[in-house]
DNA sequence: CTGTATCCGTGTTGATACTG
DNA sequence: CAGTATCAACACGGATACAG
């Protein structure tokens, strides 16, 4: 059982794997290391270069970096793959079946967000928060609007697209939508998770909102995190 | 932010965390370490014991079990429980969030199952295959069913209860179901998932069947491990 | 039996510096 | 920009000793 592309050296399989016929344990075996499952979260809006992995995933190193992206190819999760010239950079992209673990890293975002000391202030990637889209949007709020919002968050762009209920999301050119946002991933989630208002945000110049304002105000309302756990008595 | 508790010598909070808002990267400092899913795995079925988890987990030595379950205890997964006298053992039972957890243990399995690597025929414990069962049942083929079938693993007992197109499973005397099956949890895996004869492995000794037996036959066709990935070409 | 504490060898992880 | 090399810190697993 190798799972783990031999290097050049010929050594180091890959020592610390579970040997266990669960389904679950060999889920771990294939992404249960470190920052494993946050890049395939990075991928999950489609390719990406390293440099862009990197930005997505502040505190992993170069190295680690390229370690999990040889054990996500070794394991069928990813792809690497050169793009046509004269772009010709290299991207990673997730597999068909890679691209089914889509489930599994929401429902791990949607359970632990009931925790009390999860904290939606803190840096997030332009993939994390229109990922938390998908996961937290709430049907019935959504079930009467079809609209495209567009997203310009940094160097990442997209266009989410609401409709009977649900939300489709690609990167894509936000000037096609009816509404734009620009502003970092954080500010964002601070309208949207953190009850921040708009207007206070735009007013400090770290958000802006073009095109169908009201819209946009509509749409912050769609997402609800699931109610936090009680605090231990005390 | 403290999620581990502190030892007693004041130190080592946890060093490695990732400082992301979002809920899947909390997700994975709440239950991303080595071992953390695989014991909620063994706590899904109700309290175990030290001994009993050890068991579950072959590979895990004493000192780290003890530490996760400090972790997932600070985190507010599980909590720790004296059984009232006489037998006054310490357990460990999931909290009701922790439970919550399920689909989480169950998608992972699922998805990892459709690599071409995985090995249903390695050590697996009970708790192990009870739960393959709730995560892998075809509504369609069990939906005509309503049994009741009783499983002795090894010092584990477990009643299932199909009906609905559901599974109820429970920790309970299997002489209450109309059908029994004894044996090691790795032999039952052969016959349900591994194509193994049941007559064989009867034969040899390795699994008894008690009562309705026509039943149990059923029972494992009820089973069936999502399509594997097409090998690579080559 | 149920853990807890400690030591030790090894492997993993990550920060920094560096190369193509 | 895309990675590799090196080194130090840490996590893990095994063994063992010990406490209730």
């Amino acid at each position: 059982m190798k799972l783990q592309k031999e290097t050049k050296t010929g050594q180091s399989e890959r020592k610390r794997w579970y040997d266990d016929a669960c389904g679950t344990a060999f889920a771990l075996d294939l992404i249960g290391e470190r920052w494993s499952i946050l890049i395939i979260r990075e991928l999950m809006f489609g390719p990406r270069r390293f440099g862009e992995l990197r930005a997505g995933l502040p505190g992993i190193s170069a190295n680690i970096l390229t370690q999990r992206l040889e054990g996500l190819e070794a394991n069928r999760i990813l792809v690497r793959r050169r793009l046509p010239p004269p772009a010709s950079a290299r991207v990673y992209e997730l597999t068909e079946w890679g691209y089914e673990s889509e489930p599994i890293v929401q429902m791990l975002g949607r359970w632990a967000t009931r925790h009390p000391e999860h904290d939606p202030t803190l840096p997030l990637s332009a993939a994390s928060i229109m990922m938390s889209f998908r996961t937290m949007i709430d049907a019935k709020r959504a079930g009467e609007m079809d609209a495209r919002l567009g997203f310009r968050l940094g160097e990442d762009a997209f266009v989410a697209h609401v409709h009977g209920g649900q939300i489709d999301i690609q990167r894509g050119d936000p000037a096609t939508a009816e509404a734009q946002v620009s502003g970092a991933a954080t500010m964002l989630a601070a309208v949207v998770y953190g009850g921040e208002a708009l207007a206070d945000l735009e007013a400090q110049g770290l958000l802006t909102v073009d095109g169908d304002r009201a819209l946009f105000e509509r749409f912050v309302t769609l997402f609800v995190l699931p109610p936090k756990l009680a605090e231990p008595a005390g």
